[in-house]
DNA sequence: TGTTGACACGTCAGTTTCAACATGTCACTC
DNA sequence: GAGTGACATGTTGAAACTGACGTGTCAACA
């Protein structure tokens, strides 16, 4: 169960609430790495608390209980980095969906890759932006670069997405006036 | 659900037994698409059949069924690649863990690293291969291209992570080489 | 003839995940 | 003082998924 390392991973950056986790996940997590919503973190919260992996450490308004990665924690992530239990598991509706492309008219095909390069420019600002704030951070705390890996890698992705989606396109287009031509040798 | 569109996608190509689909999903998509097992895929095969999406046209040794995909598995297929029901899930074992990578030591992260930069290089080999053979179907039968988008796209991606752990290494070295700089001009 | 290993399909109990429902707080503004 | 929207945490029933177990077939080879 990854849910579990992703919230100890996110609580070895800094103390967090699951309100705070949630909204992590939605701005970071979610679009690359790991799916999930606020009531599947609450409960995992209440268990990783429960074997002392994470601990209460503030009690704020609207019941807000801020929480903290402990040594135990650390130790249970830590292993997890460094020998996961078993094969990754992969999900990826996207990527899933490209393998299906050729099923589809060469417009259809032309349609969803424009969308997925728009995608990819918007994915491209948002990490942009990301990278020059944890760039921001690094200079304050010298020395650290939490979420620096990930975001660079996030960036490489999506230029990868865009670079492919352009080869896409011309391939299409290719096809197609192979196609015609071979049309009109034959009509 | 996207299982049942990866079952789908996979009978749009050409009819199949479970066992072949199961076999397909090893190969092909689990590593960078979807995931799932045997156990997950008879079942859906028989409420996909039961539902008419895909019928059995063939009945072998072994109590070997084959499927193929029906028109209205073709519409169901269709409608989802065109305009999926939700906001793609992704879930990806690997991200997550390059995500928190920061918090291990120096050693640890290019141990990780230079894992990442193998299984990038066993991946880019078995895809090598892959290709070949899309690329002698294709010549083999005109015009046909199923599996070369997904394919083409694999390959960018593991390229992308081998690139990406070579300068995360760098970013390391570099850090490394600074503390230690800064080190021994206050000792 | 026995054994091995790939082929082929299936079930099931337990766990994970999702979407929807539910409840209340606090700050701000009209 | 009423309304709004962000804050904050929960529960629950259904669906999806996993890992392990179960059953039998067939080809090849010793």
């Amino acid at each position: 169960m990854s849910l579990r390392h992703a919230l100890l991973g996110l609580l070895a950056d800094q103390p967090a609430s699951g309100y705070d986790l949630t909204r992590k996940f939605e701005v970071s997590l979610q679009k690359y790495a790991w799916h999930a919503r606020h009531s599947q973190i609450y409960p995992e919260l209440n268990r990783l608390a429960g074997e002392g992996l994470i601990s209460v450490v503030e009690e704020g308004a609207r019941g807000r209980r801020t929480y903290a990665i402990t040594d135990a924690g650390r130790t249970e992530l830590r292993d997890w980095l460094l020998a996961p239990a078993k094969e990754a598991v992969v999900r990826n509706e996207t990527v899933l969906r490209m393998f299906f492309l050729s099923t589809l008219d060469n417009d259809e095909i032309r349609g969803l890759l424009r969308e997925w390069i728009e995608e990819a420019d918007r994915e491209l600002a948002r990490i942009g932006e990301s990278l020059d704030r944890i760039e921001a951070l690094r200079r304050e705390r010298k020395g650290r670069w939490f979420g620096l890996f990930a975001a660079e890698y996030g960036k490489r992705s999506f230029q990868t997405q865009r670079e492919w989606a352009e080869w896409a396109l011309a391939q299409v287009d290719e096809a197609e006036a192979a196609a015609e031509a071979a049309k009109r040798e034959t009509g």
